[in-house]
DNA sequence: ATATAAGCGAGACGGTACGTCTCGTCTTGTG
DNA sequence: CACAAGACGAGACGTACCGTCTCGCTTATAT
């Protein structure tokens, strides 16, 4: 015996997931502005068909993230074979980019998601942060893989170590100081404790 | 010809700012939880007296923050004269008592309270995010002193560098992985790129 | 296709209803501390159910009273054949009545309601107004088919005439004179002009 | 010995009871509208001054119109010696202005201070009501000493018997029918039960 | 003269109701 | 049975107004 009853509408459950990315991204509306009511008329769905499927809000925006409807949209890190230059010219063209609120509305957003949904939403996470697998991480297998990284060194463990200071800049302030940045990037690479 | 009207009643102001770190401290309630009118009765003061000096909730937990009536309350990291022990030893201990989810719900209030008020609130960080000037740094300005670090790294950097992943792991996961932490730790004294 | 969405819940319609008049009636509370979150506890209903189907407070009141739920509750008016006897006894055991001051309470809000309620709030009495339809004019009526009136009279003309320097009084002194109003009745009844 | 202390200032009293009643009557604000904040602002007057002389706002608005700075504004009725057609010609005529709504606005504010005032506030009316002292009355007293009254009939009895159901159908119709004032009228004069 | 006392304008205070908003659930008829 | 629509109970929000309190200042009488 199958089972019983109308199936999911995929249709609705995209259209849901596409709405929520598209008020958030488009639109420009923060997570606050960002209503369920608002996402289900966005999408032509019934509110209780959201409330079907996800917990909540934050559960729609999460995994509109998870399924790349929403990017923290950072660009590619070049790779010339210099990991340092390539870095710092990254590093100052996203400030740049990310100078203008809209990276800084958008990993508001998220935060928010993460800390006014419960705990199974930040169980979405699989422990794995988002921003942290992207651009930088990628140059850094690139560099690991060309042998250019100290011993055991994680890639993505350097990723987390330089974009989350990078992210909660972002958030609190605005616009990282490019600056601050460069110095951080600089110090990282380098390490902290004197040359012997 | 002096200031007119009653004068701001700093004991109304001191209660509220007080109420608002009890309820968020002592009775362990989430910002969500934590609402005006609570703080209000709390502190045994109308409500728009809230909203006379206040934007709104995000405003009052901050100057909370800023005035240390409520903290992130971490340990201060102890001095044997070896950093990198110290710092290891202090990470351990503070993973263990984060992990009883105080620290966590705390983190997560102050992030809810910088990402839901407006721009303004956020302006009252004035650049300086909280959790960065705290024991690491005094550490690291102690070993700095005492000639420990590399020429020109600057202490303050350092601790962003070591808490904002650990803090985003207390707000995204719970409670930080300690093997993670520690390598993380050690690859920002050592540095990434490889001795030459 | 039918209507959509859920209908209107005829309970919670009535429970409204129910509640401010039980609130104005059995708890004796006057227009003004009669509020519409205490109707909605009272009704076991939500604040924005009210909102969504009455303008506000008054809205509510007055239909509560063009439904029979609220009334002045005056007595009938006797009729032993003596128009005049009968006016002048029912006065009489009405301003006793009266005189325990629920009848002016009950008078005050709803002139409250009238008064404090928007043009549109007023619109719904749609030119009746509720005192004058009641006891007098029934009695009346009685007396016009009997051919006790003078040709071409109109019972609710007469009855507004006697009822509104009543109500007036009832409002703004409490309770009316008797020697007053019997006077008053007496002269309507004859007329101002004499005889020629 | 005299009483010590400052005296109080008829400056600000006066410019209160002013103040209200230009709010009142010029800004054409409903008694709603009329805060105390305002006619404290509109005055020059701190709002203390306002509760130190008079109980509430409803006190204050009383006692401007038993100053007669605030009136119902009715026009004398003519006396071309013929009291029905006088009475009649005028109440067309005030039925025509009070058709402006200004008449029916300033009624309604006074009937709210009436009732929303507690009974100290109507115990200032002394029992007189205001409306009915007025043109009316004015006239009738004049025809009564023309010997035109029936026998013991009292003119401000009339006035009211005329004025009441007018205010009434005022505050809550906005503008009385003239055909139906007109019937009123005759009705009083001559009388309801029949001729014998 | 100078102290005492009350009134004054300004405006913050505790309190409370307002009317709006959003949440997450419930209840229709339709496919 | 899932769906769109949309009303529902709940309750926080931020605003408005009430009537009181607290400043420094002014204007009197009483010493």
């Amino acid at each position: 015996m199958g089972i019983r009853g109308r199936p999911r509408s995929e249709a609705s459950h995209h259209a849901v997931l596409d709405a929520a990315a598209k008020l958030l991204e488009q639109e420009r509306c923060s997570y606050q502005d960002l209503t369920v009511e608002r996402i289900a008329a966005e999408a032509g769905v019934g509110k209780q068909t959201i409330y079907r499927w996800w917990k909540n809000k934050a559960g729609v925006v999460l995994e509109a993230l998870l399924t790349g409807r929403l990017k923290l949209d950072f660009e590619p890190v070049p790779n010339t074979g210099d990991l340092r230059a390539d870095l710092m010219s990254w590093l100052d063209s996203e400030i740049t980019r990310a100078g203008g609120e809209d990276t800084a509305v958008m990993a508001r957003s998220l935060m928010a998601a993460l800390v006014t949904g419960g705990e199974e939403t930040r169980a979405l996470l699989n422990g794995g942060i988002v921003w942290e697998g992207m651009a930088v991480a990628e140059r850094l297998r690139a560099e690991q893989e060309a042998g250019g990284l100290r011993e055991g060194v994680d890639p993505s463990m350097v990723a987390a170590t330089i974009m989350d200071p990078f992210i909660i800049r972002l958030i609190t302030v605005g616009s990282p100081d490019p600056e601050w940045m460069r110095a951080q990037l600089d110090m990282v690479l380098t390490g902290i404790l004197p040359r012997d």
